[in-house]
DNA sequence: TCGCGGGTTGGGAGCGGTCCCAACGGGAGA
DNA sequence: TCTCCCGTTGGGACCGCTCCCAACCCGCGA
């Protein structure tokens, strides 16, 4: 039909040359407009009041014109113009998820993934439409801030934050309803969150490390400013008790470079390890990477031991011991809080910790 | 300050023990009111209408009027409502990003994260949501169709069709705005999409393993009832010419467990081979495994060849040899494409290739 | 039988924009 | 100098829904 057109030169435009030039109309052409809640009245023999009573629960309403009000709409295929209820009700329909793309560890993880969908999935009976927002660097945070502070949304998800304190301070000012995803460190009073009892998860892992008769287990940790890197730390400490070995103790940015560079350390100071717990799954191919490189076999004279449970562990070679983050049961947890937020219903902060698993795979 | 609630049994919702009973509104607690429209035309001295104009390009607007308004916007920290606006034009303000799920390898995949996070950022400036949507299966497409065509979005951005002719059939009939990413097999000249020439770009990656002085390549390709599946088989093909050989050929559904269980066919079938192409770096991954149990080294023994450039080419070991998807600029273009067909502008489908690039890494 | 109260119902008044039309004003051409 | 025309400008009429108040109805107790 039309010649498709080949872009030269990645990402830079080049004139269309299948837009054929027939008569185009000025102005956005209107999809055949749907009916409105006046026609679903006038068909139910009711009144608007009526129909929106119906619409929004039904109190007050009596059974049987609440019936023939929902005949009406089931025969016109009426769905509520989320538009104008937003306007008339003076909200926004939008919740944002913020990613700071400083954690770009994040967009190479596939985790976060899982929580645009079941964001999404969650938000859409609700009315909500999920508005996903990224910041580059520092400037862009500051734009995000002003941007959710706006009035743009109703209320925020706030993906593992670092130390962002400008953007923190600024949605508790502005009482933005805002449910934050893991331990706000610092800010723990301040925020609603859901979160997994990091320490306890890492001790269990460890804990499985050494009952299978490891003597010596090392560590590549996450990032010491984020709660789930302090946190995991803490478990593999309390883990190993007296036998806590700082030399034994790498630090990684939960990028799987990262967690190469971790174990290279590890290996270049002479630390002598048949054990090694890494705090991400990502992390930990990077790590045994790098044992491999060394000449060292998994498990056999090193076993390696993740964290999170993504669809890196599987990948691994051989698959990964680890333990499973309950990111989907979370992103839920997550909504439902924000959700009363947003309500008004409830009040103060809700906390919640997710249990989570540990799950056994050949890597130890 | 409150005591955080832990939750026993992976989801099973306990009773929220933070919740204290404070006051609580009835309604939803109203954000303090932002300026409207009419604020700023009072401050800046002029009309509504001459606002609205100054907001919508400013055409015929003298320039000094146009200058008092802005900086009664400034003043104001003014932002317009998208609701209203939306109302008043008729137009829902949010895109769909459909992804089917039955095509779980996506989620799988972090690449389809890419496409979230490059179309929300891409949407925005053009006061757009966007909607993730997905369908679990058969029956839940027919609601997302009806639900698309039912007025809640303004356009769709599509995801790697399968043979989904029941939503595509209804896409078109609705004359519901819609870019799909790659091609829409059998459905070509009804949708506008953007895609890779996947016959030249496999093409490459084989001619450059024949190149480097491999004798028989073989092949994971695949399901062949996508356009990249067939696409980047004729590459194979067309690459290898004379020595084309069936027995060569296995066939994947695009997840790592698949290119796991090809490869293995391969191996039993006792083809031989000193190069692997297959059609997916997830796949390729799962491909490498089954070989390295089969005792075979990579690449001494065969050299293996991915396609996309996903982050799972890095995370292989070693590094996978693969051809580089542009996905940034895909969803970049898909979006530009779908703006202009929800305005309007232009008429007929567009076709847009992109172009790829071979990425030579350790595997081969 | 009358008054009262609570469940129902109708419809006016916005919500904050866009769009369009009429009115205005000033420069160019006659 | 008088039209004519076009770039500006103001403001009315919506867009489709929610909210709220007044009106209505009916059963019940006095």
């Amino acid at each position: 039909m039309s010649v498709p057109e080949v872009r030269s030169g990645g990402g830079v435009a080049s004139e269309l040359s299948s837009v054929a030039s027939a008569a185009e109309p000025s102005r956005a052409a209107r999809r055949p407009s749907r009916p409105t809640i006046e026609d679903v009245a006038r068909l139910a023999g009711v009144s608007r009041g009526t129909v929106s009573r119906a619409l929004n629960g039904g109190r007050n309403v009596r059974p049987a014109v609440l019936e023939s009000v929902n005949d009406a709409i089931a025969a016109l295929g009426y769905t509520v113009n989320q538009a104008a209820r937003n306007l008339a009700r003076g909200r926004t329909g939008s919740v944002a998820f913020v990613i700071s793309e400083r954690q770009e560890h994040l967009f190479e993880d596939p985790n976060w993934g899982v929580f645009v969908k079941v964001f999404s999935r969650e938000l859409r009976p609700l009315g909500r439409h999920l508005l996903v927002t990224t910041a580059q660097d520092r400037s862009e945070e500051q734009l995000l801030g002003a941007y959710l502070t706006a009035g743009h949304v109703d209320g925020v998800l706030l993906a593992l934050p670092y130390d962002d304190e400008p953007l923190l301070a600024r949605l508790v000012a502005s009482q933005m309803p805002t449910v934050v995803l893991g331990r706000p460190l610092g800010w723990e009073a301040a925020f609603s969150w859901v979160m997994i009892d990091e320490e306890e998860a890492a001790f269990e892992v460890v804990a499985h490390l050494v009952r299978s008769g490891r003597r010596r287990t090392a560590t590549v940790t996450g990032p010491l400013d984020t709660s789930s890197g302090q946190g995991r730390l803490a478990g593999y400490r309390r883990a190993l008790g007296m036998d806590f070995d700082p030399v034994l103790v790498a630090h990684g940015d939960w990028s799987m470079q990262s967690g190469r560079l971790g174990a290279e350390q590890l290996l270049e100071r002479g630390a002598e390890f048949d054990a090694l717990f890494v705090g991400s799954d990502h992390m930990a191919i990077g790590a045994m990477q790098a044992l491999r490189e060394a000449g060292l076999r998994v498990p056999a004279d090193v076993a390696v031991a993740g964290f999170d449970d993504s669809v890196a562990a599987l990948m691994a070679d051989p698959p990964l011991t680890t333990v499973r983050n309950p990111f989907e049961e979370t992103a839920v947890e997550a909504v439902r809080i924000l959700d009363d937020l947003m309500a008004g219903r409830g009040s103060g902060r809700r906390h919640v910790v997710l249990p989570t698993e540990l799950v056994v795979r050949a890597s130890t």
